[in-house]
DNA sequence: GGTATATTTGTTATCGATTACAATAATTAC
DNA sequence: GTAATTATTGTAATCGATAACAAATATACC
């Protein structure tokens, strides 16, 4: 390994000038800085990162906590997050925990054991022990999407959950729908909380009755949808309208429904949450709710920065806009 | 922070004492071990990572270079990989280079920077430059899907495109297509020719005239399903079969097919490479090459891992299995 | 030209661990 | 009980950088 050292006798110059040559060009004159370039090239060195890192204290890394990489939605956040990181000089780590506790304890820690400054979170477990939330507090931490329930108030970027909910509602009462049906994902949440009692209240408006036994579904999956909208087909009324809590329930959902010989929209309406890519091919392409997912990963990084540099936050939560995209899932009830 | 000095004082040992209780807990009594585990509850101490890392010279991390995120096909890959890695005490760095050759420089170069010990390419752009392919003779480094061209000759896990291909093609003939249409990704690539050269040799076989015309496409991209699909519907004779290289162009084809108010497969029949998992429970569901992703990312790890270890291999070339999943979209060629 | 000041460079301590080597304590052998 | 051996602990060098401080050199000014 070429080191500082290497190059300095080669240059014939202190390694601390080799080190000032590159970190503070202007503190050199044009001449040793000439010297000690071409050493550096002829030695092919590089400053070693982990010998900086731990000189300076700081990684310049930050770590991401996402439940599932293979949704697309959690991708288009973090695509906002490396947008921003990147900008600001911090490389992401990012930790698919699979809604291991075990795993999300293990990536949180590496921003104590140094091997990281910051951590974003996706998820809304950690910190789940109270061990956890000690360890967590000292920690420059923001949440992305969800709530996270703890004594201190992390930073959230987050949607408006109950407004999303409110609007697609809206929309299918529109459609003259009377009959809804709820496919949920992971129900210990916020998210989950807000959807639900958004959804309600405008049911509640409306007068339109609403039977608890149409809420089926424990996640955010494919299979989920396939297998709630089975459920929901084999109860004596039929639902007209389908709100599926992310958008791959709502594909599941539309699959089983073809697949039972009925039509989407004209005997059943399937709307999701999320706009992620593959929704606006589906056949026929899905009404969501978009989530300004880019956007939120970029805030959310933003933030975390702030944090990590100890710059004031002026506010702890933040709430970005949705857009409700009517596509062609949903239509007039069938009467 | 709490470092190793402060433990040490706490338990009234030396520093070399408290490394070796936590790293080798065989050389120390059951006495001091007892005092040295309670200071570090008491303190709250973790090692640091960057500090054991810059002595021990291992980071135990690996970088893989992921030409985009969204993709779930590479999501499979990389969910291999990340299992055989936790195996094997490796941390992966996740780095999405969106076909960007500066970034995957920079992130290629983490490597050479002491900030992890090697390197899996899912993409096949780097090393580029002759300045590259030099930096990278140096660090272990392994290539998933593609072939790198490299004077030096880099161990590849990948699957046989060609047989693939065929595989695809002999399906489609079965059913009686004679005009054949293919919608490619990024030509510049190994994938590329040996897919296009195992359609030729089945068509050759089977002496079917095969139109140079009907290969379009430049992207691995929904959106550049949609525009060839556009452009070969233009053209004055119709095909009948049109392979798509990945799931995500088969979509779009499928998407652009269904608006112009023709029918997949009666009229069309569309056929992909990957199986990601929505393209099951499209309408039609897709035909298409399943590639086994995760065990793909698994034994490229395996062999980075060895390569790191310096452990020699037993060859550098793995060719795994695929299959050929014949779903709804591809059926008899019209008459 | 000589002193004061500014600029550039070198020396050395330091970050937080690990580890070779030295020193001490505990066992064993006779 | 003493010498030889082994097990445990401590001391100090080290990893590869950075940065406070000191030293040396260059520039400014009268």
């Amino acid at each position: 390994m070429t080191n500082i050292k290497k190059v300095s006798e080669l240059a014939g110059v202190s390694t601390a000038t080799v080190s000032r040559t590159l970190k503070m060009p202007d503190m050199v004159t044009a001449r040793t800085k000439e010297k000690v370039m071409k050493a550096v090239r002829e030695a092919g060195y590089r400053p070693s990162w982990l010998a900086t890192s731990v000189k300076t204290g700081r990684t310049n890394t930050i770590v991401v906590l996402v439940p599932n990489l293979v949704n697309p939605f959690f991708m288009r956040i973090i695509g906002g997050i490396e947008q921003a990181a990147q900008e600001r000089g911090f490389t992401v780590l990012l930790c698919d925990t699979q809604g291991d506790s075990k795993r999300e304890s293990d990536y949180a820690s590496m921003v104590l054991t140094n091997r990281a400054d910051g951590l974003i979170q996706l998820d809304h477990s950690f910190p789940f022990s109270d061990d956890d939330a000690k360890l967590a507090e000292t920690i420059p931490m923001v949440s992305v999407c969800e709530r996270i329930h703890s004594e201190k108030k992390y930073p959230v970027v987050s949607l408006d959950n109950y407004a999303a909910s409110r609007a697609l509602v809206h929309h299918l009462v529109s459609y003259g729908h009377t009959r809804f049906a709820v496919i949920v994902g992971q129900v210990v949440s916020q998210i989950h909380k807000d959807r639900l009692s958004g959804l309600r209240s405008v049911l509640a408006e409306e007068d339109i009755e609403f039977d608890e036994d149409m809420i089926v579904g424990q996640s955010y999956s494919i299979e989920n949808g396939i297998e709630s909208m089975r459920q929901l087909l084999a109860k004596p009324t039929r639902p007209t309208a389908v709100i599926c809590f992310n958008d791959d329930i709502a594909i599941g959902a539309m699959h089983e429904i073809h697949r039972q010989g009925l039509h989407v929209p004209n005997d059943i309406s399937v709307v999701g949450f999320d706009n992620v890519k593959v929704s606006a091919f589906m056949n026929p392409p899905l009404t969501t709710i978009d989530q300004p997912a880019y956007e939120m990963g970029r805030r959310g990084m933003e933030v975390l920065s702030d944090l990590i540099n100890s710059i004031p936050l002026t506010r702890s939560s933040e709430m970005l806009p949705f857009q409700l995209l009517e596509r062609q899932s949903s239509g007039p009830a069938p009467v």
